[in-house]
DNA sequence: ACAACAATTGCAATCGGTTGCGTAAAAATA
DNA sequence: TATTTTTACGCAACCGATTGCAATTGTTGT
């Protein structure tokens, strides 16, 4: 059993009868080593298959060119999505992306946070647990200068980058655009928690487009969920058609949620769009499979990733710690299919 | 601003005088430390807010408890599941997970491959990009003793561990369901790669299935793609549906396949399942969503990866070199619905 | 030919835990 | 009381790359 023990720079410098500080410098192209013995050290580790330690440089700079991603989880294509666009720019500057998954628990989060701050990131994206009621965990990264973006799911008062889009805005399109396709009693689900309320800001949409178009707001149309389910979706969705009469169109703030509406009332024999228009919110791939194709709003959740990305490897170059940590908003559009025909 | 610099257990050490030996010992629980030392010692530690430098203890160590992941994309289902299966085992024993994608790529593999290795993970688990020919970029971690775990895409002649399914039969169950459902002349779409052979195992279960049941196995119902996208599904379908008369059922080793094939066959007019019989691959998401749902095959993505998971961890804890490498074969089954019926 | 300066390379400390070995103090045994 | 054993902790080297500063060699000018 051939057991090679890693080549580090100590080989190289005896092999070649230097020291490892000028091996080092001569790997980073640094400019008090003359060509001819860049050359020949590149080669000689070339040969000896030498794979520099992250881990002794990341001590000893105290910096490791890590992203860390703090997400609730890798499966919903948001945020998958999310993570592709993170990546892209990552790797254009030679970052190394880590990412964590906190399936929406408080706990949990808490100890991802820990471990990204035990392996010095350089900088951390996150989205917050749905859980999560109060953001000490993250002071760590602040009080230490490492930067910190928040992406879709935001504290409202904690002071650092964001990068979100207008979810009230969005709210209000999304229901503007059912309004102009002749709904007059709209439904719609939203969803309670405490920290990053965008779906209490899509409902503020939803409410204020109702308003300006001279629509009551009835509280029977408006269905609190415990969670943004297909399951619950579902249960949402038979509540409303037991009502009589039944709405004539539906605001859900995901497609998960949307989907289960047009597999339900398909089931109870409601027509989509006819007698029940409906859109949903995200732009996920299930919107695009389902029949009728499901209205929607955009959520560019890659060029989010890119954004944020971007944010934290500008702050780590210029490292000048300006405390002005801005908002970035990204644009949403209304993206009309089938299921919100006239 | 308050910089913080982080707190080292030389700090805790000054405070309570005491040797770093004595606080590092203590915050592992060391039996030759005494109850009241450890108990002081963790108590002050985390009054002053100590986390460990990861980086120094894998450094000196030189283990980390980091399982690499090196996957195409985290934005397929199975993928995304898998990673959640690799956590789950993982975050038990206390591993930290790292993953990369390699976008199917054969260079980004190699240098994600030599990221992981730089990073010193203590355990790699790799699905193989498409692009991948060659397997050389893994011995870095063979031949240092790295447990090295493929799955679902693995190399024919790697030694080191596997974790699949049995693409073979998987296919041979498939094409034997359509034919139990009255199907006589069966599609099959397959794609082509070299080293993670699935696709063409899936293919032999297929033929082998129609020999066993007399059924002629007809070149032109047998499509090659050059990838496994919607779009290129939507091109095969057409071209089998161009010809006359068009085949009674179709094979498709993944549900994006065999929803791009409902879809065309609906938009052409043709009824599904009553003229043409459809099942897919994986057991995906969407193959739920669309109507009519999809019959399909099931691939324990999650359990792939709590097993992978396990076998590396299982592996670093007995430390001992034992040169067999099992395959784990795990279980699929035919999930019979609307899109197969009778 | 010699000072002045530039171009290269070496020395050694450093980052923060970990661990083998040594030692002092306390407890047990003779 | 003297000695062995146990308990509890300290010393210092170590992991591998980085970097400020010193030292060496080479070049240019006069």
């Amino acid at each position: 059993m051939e057991e090679n023990k890693h080549v580090t720079i100590y080989d190289i410098a005896e092999r070649l009868n230097l020291a490892t500080s000028t091996i080092s410098r001569a790997l980073k192209d640094h400019h008090t080593i003359s060509d001819k013995t860049i050359k020949k050290v590149k080669k000689t580790a070339e040969e000896m298959g030498f794979v520099p330690n992250t881990l002794a440089a990341g001590l000893r700079g105290n910096k490791t060119r890590t992203i860390g991603v703090l997400i609730p989880t890798v499966t919903q294509p948001f945020l998958s999505s999310l993570i592709s666009g993170i990546e892209i720019t990552a790797q254009k500057s030679d970052y190394t992306v880590i990412i964590m998954q906190s399936h929406d628990s408080y706990e949990e989060e808490v100890n991802m946070a820990k471990s990204l701050y035990s392996n010095r990131v350089s900088g951390v994206i996150c989205s917050l647990a749905m859980e999560t009621r109060d953001t000490a965990h993250f002071h760590q990264f602040s009080n230490n200068n490492i930067p910190l973006v928040f992406v879709d799911r935001v504290p409202k008062d904690y002071n650092t980058f964001r990068v979100v889009i207008d979810n009230y805005s969005a709210g209000y399109k999304a229901t503007k655009h059912l309004i102009e396709q002749g709904c007059i009693r709209i439904a719609h689900l939203t969803a309670g928690s405490e920290l990053g309320n965008l779906y209490s800001e899509r409902k503020r949409g939803y409410i204020e487009a109702l308003k300006d178009h001279n629509i009551e707001v009835e509280e029977e149309l408006i269905i609190n969920l415990n969670s943004v389910t297909y399951e619950d979706g579902v249960k949402a969705s038979n509540a409303l058609f037991d009502l009589n009469p039944i709405p004539d169109g539906l605001f859900a703030p995901g497609d998960i949620l949307a989907v289960s509406a047009v597999q339900t009332a398909k089931k109870r024999g409601i027509k989509v769009p006819e007698e029940f228009k409906v859109i949903g919110f995200n732009n996920d791939p299930i919107s695009q499979i389902i029949d009728p194709n499901l209205s929607t709003i955009t959520h560019p959740a890659e060029k989010m990733g890119k954004a944020a990305a971007e944010i934290i490897i500008k702050n780590l170059k210029s490292s000048k710690n300006d405390d002005a940590k801005e908002i970035t908003f990204l644009n949403t559009e209304v993206l009309a299919r089938e299921s919100s025909e006239k």
